[in-house]
DNA sequence: CTATGGCTTTGAGCGCGCGCGAACGCAAAC
DNA sequence: GTTTGCGTTCGCGCGCGCTCAAAGCCATAG
C-alpha cells in the first residue's frame, strides 16, 4: 500500500537531512509519471490515504470529481493536483475547516488571492512554531537517551561528551 | 494565562533558529525558580495545560499527587519534574497509552531501563520523521507563498530568485 | 454460462484520542 | 456573605476518518 506515495518519495529524495531546494519542491508537484485520469484507488495510493478519506474530502466540498458511465470517480490532473495540495496541508496540521475556507476562496476567483496569501502566511508560522517545538522535544528526548546510555545517532555528540547530571530518572522519578 | 510557561520560555531562550545545546536543554528541567510545593493552578500555568488535564493525567495513573488537609493537590518537585517530562512527550505526539506504559516501566524499577530506552529511541525517530515532514510542508508552503508574490521571511530567497512556473493556482485550481 | 471474487457506489452510524463542561459541594478569603 | 478556588462525577464534544451494510459492474475461472 502506497509504497511509493508522494511524501515517502519526497523524503527519500530529500534524504535525512539534505537541503531543500525549490527544485525538490517543484518535483513534488510533478505528476508526469502518473496516469492522467486516475481511479480512486490510484489516487489513494498516490497520496497514502484511503479511498474513504477521498470520498470524505469530496463530501466536504474540497474537490469535485467527475464520474464515468458506471458512476465511478474519475480524477483528472486538476483534481489530483488539488488533492496533493490538500493532503499536504492536512499533513502539516491545517484543519478541515480552514481547508474548506481556503477552497471556497479559490473557487471565488482571483480577488481572494490576498486572503489566501494571509492564510498561507499564517499557516507557515504555525508550521515553523511546530517545528521549533518538535526540535526542542527532540533535543530533550536525545538528552534523556544520552543519560540512559544509549546512542543518539551517528551524527550527534557521544553521550560521554555531554556533561551534567546522569540521573536518567531525574524527570520521571516516581511521585508517590 | 501561562504567559511564561516552560515551552514559551524555552522557545524564547532558543530563539527562532538558534543552536540547541545541552545547556539549554538542561535549563528546561531547571525548576529552581518555581515554588517547591505547587498548587494545581501553578503547575497548570507552568505547563500551559488546564487543571482539568492535570487531574486527567492523575486519574490515568501517570502521576500520584499528595493532598493537603483540605484534600487539595500538592505537587512536589518530583511530581512536577515528571509532569514536565510527560507534557513534553505529549507535545511531541506520544499517545497517552505509551506514556502509561512508560510510567509503568519507571515504577517497575531499574530493570526496565532497556525497554524505556527502546521507547525513547523509537519516539525520537518518530519526532525526526515528523520534523522532516513538516520541513517539507513548510518548504512547499513557502514556495506557494512565493508564487503568490508574498515574502517568505527575512532569511529566505526572494520570490523572484525562484525560477519556474509562477502559476500560483497550479495545485489548487478548481476541479469542476 | 454461471460463479466467485474484487472493485466501486451510497448512506448512516460508530469510534478513538483527548480532554472539556456542567453541576454541585466545601473551605477559605476578602 | 459572596466570591474564589479546589474537589468529584458524569457525560459531552470535537476533529477526523473508519466501519458496516446493501447493492452494482467487471474480470477471470471453472
Amino acid at each position: 500500500m502506497a509504497t511509493d506515495d508522494l511524501m515517502t518519495r519526497a523524503l527519500e529524495t530529500v534524504g535525512d537531512d539534505g537541503p531543500l531546494s525549490a527544485e525538490v519542491i517543484h518535483r513534488l508537484t510533478d505528476l508526469a509519471d502518473v496516469p492522467e485520469p486516475m481511479t480512486i484507488a490510484e489516487v489513494a495510493d498516490l497520496l497514502d490515504i484511503t479511498p474513504h478519506t477521498l470520498r470524505y474530502y469530496e463530501r466536504a466540498g474540497l474537490v469535485e470529481v467527475a464520474r464515468d458511465r458506471y458512476g465511478h470517480r474519475v480524477y483528472d490532473a486538476d483534481a489530483v493536483r488539488r488533492l496533493v495540495f490538500l493532503t499536504r496541508m492536512r499533513l502539516s496540521g491545517m484543519p478541515m475547516r480552514d481547508l474548506q475556507h481556503y477552497i471556497s476562496l479559490v473557487d471565488a476567483g482571483q480577488d481572494t488571492v490576498p486572503e489566501r496569501l494571509d492564510m498561507l502566511l499564517e499557516h507557515r508560522d504555525i508550521i515553523r512554531r511546530r517545528i521549533r517545538e518538535l526540535t526542542l522535544s527532540l533535543a530533550a528526548t536525545e538528552y534523556k537517551i544520552a543519560t540512559y546510555g544509549g546512542s543518539t545517532g551517528p551524527d550527534v555528540a557521544a553521550p560521554d561528551q555531554i556533561q551534567g547530571p546522569v540521573d536518567a530518572d531525574a524527570d520521571d522519578r516516581a511521585a508517590r
